[in-house]
This record gives C-alpha cells, sequence and structure tokens, in this order.
DNA sequence: TTGTAGGCGTTATCAT
DNA sequence: ATGATAACGCCTACAA
C-alpha cells in the first residue's frame, strides 16, 4: 500500500516522526518495477546464470536506483544460514582482546560474515545471557578469547550445535577446537634469556593461580631453571591478576624480600607494566637493577621506559586463524582441532647482564 | 536423512535432554508438545496476561526442557525491528576505541540488544561495505566511533533511514546527533596547568592537520596562551598522527629546534608516548627537562615513567551515553542531537615547575 | 482463554 | 529463461 510508482524512498530531509517509518523497497517492488517475478529478480541479483543478461542488467540497475538491499533476515530465515558468528570475550577494554578482535572482524568481513560482539566481563550470568542471545540469533558459529569462565558454560554452548573455536583459553575442555599461543616454549625462552644474562634468581610473577595458561607459562620458566640448573625458589613465584595493579602488590612483595630476585617474568605485558612501576616506587632501576620481561607483545612494551623486553603473540594472526577454523566447521569440516601458534621472544632493553653485587635495596 | 518432508521424524527426543536434534526446535514443534496451538506458546512464552497461567507454565517449561530459544531472525522479519545495531569503528586495537565499544555493548546488552561490531581501517572501501552490510541486516541503529572519513559516508547512511549517533566523530556534519568531548576546554586546562609551573615555552604535538578534534584541542592550547600572554610561536606547532611512531618525529623536531620547548601538549596518550620516547632518545627527562602532558587518559597514563599528567575522557560513559541517545532517537524521539562530556584534568608526575635555566640541549 | 488465518521478505522447487 | 507456489519461524489480528 505504500508507493506504486516511484519505488524511490523519501530522502527524510524533513524527519517527520511518522515518516520514519517509510519501508525500504523490498524484492517485490523490484519486481514490479522491471515487470518481472520476484523469483527472477533474486536470481539476478545473485548473478545467477539461468536469467537473461539483458534483464538481469536491466533489474540490477533498477536494484541498484531504488536502493534496495535485500533484507539479510529474510534470507537467513529460509537458508537457515545468516553469514554471522558470535564473539565473546572478557572486555574489549583489553589489548590483547581487541587485537584478536580485530583479526577475527577483519577475516569475517572479508567472507562477508558479520560478528555479534559480546563482553562477558568474566560474570557467568552474563556469560549465560550472552550465549541465549547467541543462539537466538542463530548465529552460525562462535568464538571465545581469554575465556576464565569455561566450564560453566561451555555445556551450554554445545547444546546449540553450533562450532566453537576458542582462543588461548584458560579452560580448554578436550572436546572444542581452539587457537593457542606456545606458553610453554615462550615462558621458556624468555627464562632462557634471563638466564643467558647470567641471572640465577629469577622470579615468577604470575596470573591467578589455576589458569591454563598461567601453569603453561609458570612451567616454560621452570623449565629454563631447571635445565640451568638453577634451584626453584619458591618465595620466587607471587601471583597477581594480569593487570598492573595487582602485579605491582606482587613486585613489592618480591622486593621485600630479604634477598630478592635480580629478574623476574611476567605473566604479562600488563603485569610487567605494574612490575615496573612497583620496581621504580622502590627506588630502583630496570635493568640495571631488576631485568623484566613481559609477554604478549602490546602496543606500548615499545614505548615503556625502557621499552619491554617480551614475547609476542601474534594477536591478529590468531584471530585470523580461529576465523578462517570457524569456517572450516561450519562448512562441515570436523578435521581442525587445535592450532598452537608461536610465540616469539622480542628482546629490547629492559632485559640487561645481571650485577655482579646484585640488587642492594633501594632508598627513595 | 531427516526432515524435508513431513517434519514428524524428529519427535523422539521428547524426553528432555538427551539427544540432540538435528534442527531446532521451532514454536510449532514445542505446541505439538504443550498440544495448544503455535500463538499459544508464542503468549505464554512473553508472558502474556492472556494466557492461563497453568498452561502457561506447562509451556515454559516444556519450552525449556526441550531447549527451546525463539528465533530472533523470524522474529526480526515479523516485526521490522532486529534489535539489533551497528557499530563502525576505526579500528577496535585503540584503546580509546576500545573503551568506548565496551561502554556501549554494556548498555546495548543491558536493554537485550545485540551488537554488530566492524572496523572500517579508515578505508572509505571498506567502510562502503560495512555500512552495506548494516543495512542488509537490518540494524535499527548506527553508532560511528572516531570516523576520518565522515563526510564520504555519512550521506550513505543517512540513506537507509536509521538513526546515527557519532562518537567523537572527526567530520560531525550539522545534521548528526552526538556525543563529543569537551576537547577545548580540556585542552585549554592542560595548556593552563603547563602555564601555573611557570611554563612559557609550551609546544602544541598535534593530530593529523584538519581534524576536528585536533582543531579544538589546539584551539584550547591557544586559548591558555592568550590568556597568559603568551605568544604563540608557529615552530611550536607540530603534527603527527595521532600514534606514538609519528609523535616521535614531530617531538624530534621540536627538540631539533634552537630553542626547545620546556613543555608539549600531547594531541592524545598515544602521542604523548612517542613524545616521552623522544625525549629519552635525546638523553633528556621528563619532567625535569622537559614538561609532557596527554589526552584521555587511557589505561597505562598511569604507569608511563613518570605517570602521564593527561586530561581525561569518561570513554566507557561516552560509549553508555551514544547508546542511550540512540535508544531514544530509536523509539522516535527527535530531540537528542549533540551531548557534550567534560574532560578532566589529572595531574601526575610528567609534569613539573619550569626550571630557570630551561632545557640544555641532550648529549647522548 | 485459545485457535485459525494471514503475512513478513527471502530462497527453493517445481512447473512452464 | 521465467513464473507460480511453497516454505522458513514467528507475531498479530480476528474468530471462537
Amino acid at each position: 500500500m505504500v508507493d506504486k510508482g516511484t519505488g524511490k524512498v523519501d530522502e527524510g530531509a524533513r524527519s517527520g516522526v511518522s515518516e520514519r517509518t517509510l519501508r525500504q523497497p523490498s524484492i517485490k517492488d523490484i519486481a514490479r518495477l522491471a515487470r518481472v517475478s520476484h523469483p527472477t529478480v533474486s536470481r539476478a541479483l545473485q548473478n545467477s546464470p539461468l536469467v537473461n543478461a539483458k534483464t538481469a542488467e536491466r533489474i540490477r540497475r533498477i536494484a541498484s536506483e531504488s536502493g534496495y538491499r535485500a533484507s539479510a533476515v529474510a534470507r537467513g530465515l529460509v537458508t537457515k544460514r545468516t553469514r554471522t558468528i558470535g564473539l565473546v570475550v572478557t572486555t574489549v577494554a583489553d589489548p590483547f582482546a581487541s587485537e584478536v578482535v580485530c583479526g577475527i572482524e577483519q577475516t569475517a568481513s572479508d567472507h562477508g560474515y558479520s560478528v555479534f560482539l559480546a563482553d562477558s566481563n568474566a560474570d557467568p550470568e552474563r556469560e549465560r545471557k550472552v550465549v541465549q542471545a547467541f543462539a537466538e540469533r542463530r548465529v552460525d558459529g562462535i568464538i571465545v578469547t581469554s575465556s576464565r569462565v569455561g566450564a560453566l558454560y561451555l555445556p551450554l554452548l554445545s547444546e546449540m550445535m553450533v562450532p566453537i573455536v576458542l582462543v588461548n583459553d584458560q579452560y580448554p575442555g578436550a572436546f572444542v577446537h581452539s587457537v593457542m599461543i606456545g606458553n610453554l616454549e615462550g615462558s621458556r625462552a624468555a627464562a632462557k634469556h634471563l638466564v643467558e644474562l647470567g641471572h640465577t634468581r629469577i622470579a615468577y610473577l604470575g596470573d591467578q593461580f589455576g589458569y591454563q595458561s598461567d601453569v603453561e607459562r609458570f612451567a616454560g620458566y621452570r623449565e629454563a631453571l631447571d635445565r640451568a640448573g638453577i634451584p626453584f625458589l619458591s618465595e620466587f613465584a607471587v601471583h597477581g591478576d594480569g593487570k598492573p595493579e595487582a602485579a605491582m602488590s606482587a613486585m613489592d612483595k618480591l622486593l621485600a624480600l630479604a634477598n630478592p630476585p635480580t629478574a623476574v617474568c611476567c605473566y604479562n605485558d600488563m603485569s610487567a607494566l605494574g612490575a615496573m612501576q612497583s620496581i621504580r616506587l622502590h627506588g630502583l632501576r630496570v635493568p640495571e637493577e631488576i631485568s623484566v620481561v613481559g609477554f604478549d607483545d602490546l602496543f606500548f612494551a615499545s614505548y615503556t621506559q625502557p621499552p619491554l623486553t617480551t614475547v609476542r603473540q601474534p594477536m591478529r594472526r590468531m584471530g585470523q586463524l580461529a576465523m578462517e577454523n570457524l569456517f572450516k566447521l561450519m562448512s562441515g569440516e570436523e578435521s581442525v582441532v587445535k592450532v598452537k601458534v608461536e610465540a616469539e621472544l622480542i628482546v629490547r632493553e629492559s632485559t640487561a647482564r645481571v650485577r655482579p653485587n646484585g640488587v642492594r635495596k633501594g632508598n627513595r
């Protein structure tokens, strides 16, 4: 009952409240304008070879002129594929996550997929809601990044029968597909680097206890020590929560030791940020008095003072890989299971040869 | 091997959990199980008072047991509202953007909306594709953050007849709704702070020329100088691109001056990061020899060495505001137009009283 | 209080 | 090469 002749919608220059709902042209509108049936329009727009080249061209022209945009929602209803994925992340306001998200989004977009983004905030209740929302929206697949609440909702996810890919998850159930960083190797390389600089009093400033990546990075640290024949001192293992503030407190503890370490392996760059702050507040200098190494190689790592030696994760690439694997799974492949990507030690200026006299307790 | 024909094949999993049906249950399946008509199921699930409490309860139980999730895509088709918004951002891998995104997502989610996230990478072609995708997905509204390619696609957006809210956009067309920070006031406060510390040789390290926020922040800087009767030196205005690397080069230029500044107002914290790096590479110290102030108050600002004096933008709040305003617009209100939020100067340790002798050119 | 009959905008399956 | 017609899963009249 709306338009008949033009099919061209009002520009809305004068946006009357009621006029706003002028509906977008439908495939039938285009069909009428082109004097063909709507299936023909559908075919023409999909470049089907079945339709006469001339009319196809005409149809496309008319569609374009009237600003026609095929409704993905209607299409999704009939094809049962929405070309949509759900992406759940603890919080986008985390440099690691946002890089991964970036890689995922690019790849998805390149393939004509759109991505629903949802923060879980590590809140189980929110996580439930998110998954429910994704289910209702009929996403074709799901990617979960750095989740800390795995066990709880993984069953829920599997219930909805869409493929799932995890990125650096803390609770990688044995049954899911994932993209993980080589935590152990990376961390071992970092600790080995410190050993090679002559350090023997090397501490580990970790994430919360029990998370898979923390466990693995700790294991890498231990391995490097073991191989060098350096005994592990339990008071040299402290825990933060992956963020600067908690890392500060943890580093404070380390520095309060009667005989503090001359080097610290941090769980990640965010922790390293806090550690360096603590060190500075104690009147000590990096790397002269204490060497610090991080993990991730976030954008700011080259700009800390001094620039941070760290273990690089190819975050965007990991996002891309996750998306590509999800594509495979969505197209029915059952093969992909776990992809492990390599971590790379990036030596900058926060690590230096140990000084003969070790750390003197600072004055400030 | 299943369905296609009558659809009576999948009835098997009546005992609740157990086997996963190939097809997700539809409203009709639930209706059959509950021995009612599907509209009744629909009503029951929406807690309509029209349906008998007992049967409603039974229906809900059955729906829940069989893992029924109403299809948002089917619902969207009939209601013409998808409860979905499109969010376009230059790149999520930018701390400012991700904070804003976070605020938006939270608010959207709290109201039952899902958000499509898309990166434009400041690439006009991608931007076109993104908008096209949003149009096809029939999003109810759009938010654009920090876009640098306004003019180009804004018309495109308006063509699709959904409300749009801009956050800190560089080309705020006169006709759109937006949430903006008080650039001028914030920047003026920063420069004033430096003036009060006795500085008279204050430089401005900006973003690319021509962007609205850069223009405004520069204006604030100029105002502070004017009010203090400090003459503006054109060689003290240099441009980066809002990222650390370009800021380094810009700062290099400043330091190469015969008579360099004793303080710098940076366009944002990312630029400040680069500026501080450059200063350090020149063998100078912050704040003893040069004071530095940023803009944004990103998470790392408290952890730079020294901690960065900066102008805080309430990024999440801005995201939240944008979303709330979009809600109003989507519900038909025409009132909201431009919201300006206040910037707040956060004094930390990268700024100090000017030294009588000024900057000595560093040796390294 | 509940059921019946459309219809939303597509694609798919037949015909012709 | 094109056109009827039937889904897809839901909601909203309107009827009972």
